[in-house]
DNA sequence: CTCAATATATACAGACCTGTCTACATTGAT
DNA sequence: ATCAATGTAGACAGGTCTGTATATATTGAG
C-alpha cells in the first residue's frame, strides 16, 4: 500500500519519478536506462523487476504523466473561473504559466509519439486516449456554457490549444498563449446562441 | 551544375532523397546510416565524403525540406485561390489534401526538433526559421488582406495550422484542416476593418 | 526471530550504431 | 589516353544500449 512512515519512497517510484522527469525534458529515445539507475539510486534489478523493459516504462512514464496532468490542469482552470465559458478562457491563462517554466518542452504525449513513430508502441493508445480526454474535458465545458455547435467549437479550442503548445516550443512564441486566447474569445463570441 | 543527359543522379542526391523519405516517416533517430546507404543503393564512403556526419545529412534534409516544401506550399494556395484573403483560407484546404497522404506524420521541422531536444544541434536553426519564413507569408497575406492587427492575427492563423498538423497527426482529426479553416473564417471575419 | 520479498552491486552478453580505413572501379573532361 | 574526381565494397574499431545473470544485503510482517 501507500508510504508509511517517514520511509524512502519504493525504489519503482523513485524510478518513475527520475524517468518521467528525464524523458520530458530530454525525451525517450535521448535517456537510456544507465542514466536512469544512476539518477534515482537504483540497482538495475530493481528496474527490471518492477517494469518488463524501457518500453514499458514509457507507457508507465504517460500513463503516470496522464494521472497526474489532468487533474492538475483542470483544477488550476477552476481556480481561475468558476463558470464553464470563462473556464474555456482560463485554459489559455494556464497554458500561458506552463509556458513560462524553464523546463517548459511542449507536450509530452505528442513528443514521445513522435519519437516512437510507432503506432504499436504501447505508450501510443496512453497518447491517444490523454488527448480525448482533453477533447472530452473542453466539449463539456462547451456544452455547459450552451455555445453552438460544441463538437466543432471544442475540436477548434482543441486546435488552439495544440498550436500553441507548438509555437510555443519553437520559440517564437513567448504570447502564443495570450493570441490563442485571443481567439478563442472571437470564436466563443461567435458561437453565443 | 544540374544533371545532364540521361545519367543517374549523383550519390549525394541519391543519399538526401533517401534519407529525407526515411527521417520523415520513421524519425532521425530511428533510421541509421547503414539503413541509408542500402536503400540508396550507395558506398558507405560517399555518405561521409558528402556529408560531415550524421547530424550534418540531418541539417541538410532540413534544409533541402525547407527550399522544397514552402515553394510547393505556395504554389498550391496560389492555384487555389487568387487574392490573399482567398488564400488564407486557401492554406487549409491544401493541409486538408496533406493530411490524407498515407505518409503524413507531422511537421518534419517540428518532430525533427522534438527527437533532437537540443537547440545547438545544426537543425535547430534550420526549423527556426521555416517557422518564421511560414509565419512571414502569412503576414505578407494578412497584410495584402488589409486586415487589421495584422501581426495578431498571422499568429493567431499560425496557431491554427500548428494546431491542426498536431491534431491530425495524433489520429482523432481526420478534420481538423476543415475545422481549423472554419475558425480562420471566423477571426478574419472578426478583423475586417 | 525468521523468512520471504524487495533491493543492491557488478559483470557481461549481444546487438546496434557511427565513423574510419584500405583497396579497387568508374567516369568525364581535357 | 590520361588523370583527377567520384563512387564502390567490405571490414573493423570503439562506443553505447538493453536486458540478464549472480551473489549478497536489507527490511518488514508474522
Amino acid at each position: 500500500m501507500a508510504q508509511t512512515k517517514l520511509s524512502r519512497p519504493s525504489a519503482r517510484d523513485r524510478i518513475l519519478a527520475t524517468a518521467s522527469d528525464l524523458f520530458y525534458k530530454e525525451g525517450v529515445q535521448n535517456v537510456g536506462i544507465d542514466r536512469i539507475i544512476a539518477e534515482s539510486g537504483v540497482a538495475k534489478m530493481s528496474l527490471y523487476n518492477n517494469f518488463k523493459s524501457k518500453d514499458a516504462l514509457i507507457a508507465a512514464y504517460l500513463e503516470q504523466y496522464d494521472k497526474n496532468w489532468n487533474p492538475w490542469f483542470q483544477e488550476k482552470v477552476e481556480q481561475l473561473a468558476d463558470n464553464p465559458g470563462d473556464r474555456l478562457l482560463a485554459i489559455f491563462d494556464v497554458l500561458h504559466t506552463w509556458f513560462q517554466e524553464p523546463n517548459f518542452r511542449g507536450c509530452a504525449f505528442v513528443n514521445t509519439t513522435v519519437e516512437l513513430a510507432n503506432s504499436n508502441h504501447p505508450g501510443y493508445d496512453v497518447a491517444v486516449k490523454h488527448k480525448q480526454a482533453i477533447l472530452a474535458y473542453i466539449r463539456s465545458l462547451v456544452e455547459a456554457a450552451n455555445l453552438a455547435h460544441p463538437n466543432t467549437l471544442a475540436q477548434q479550442l482543441a486546435i488552439l490549444i495544440e498550436g500553441a503548445i507548438v509555437v510555443a516550443m519553437m520559440g517564437q512564441g513567448a504570447n502564443a498563449a495570450i493570441q490563442a486566447k485571443d481567439a478563442a474569445t472571437t470564436l466563443m463570441t461567435a458561437s453565443k446562441k
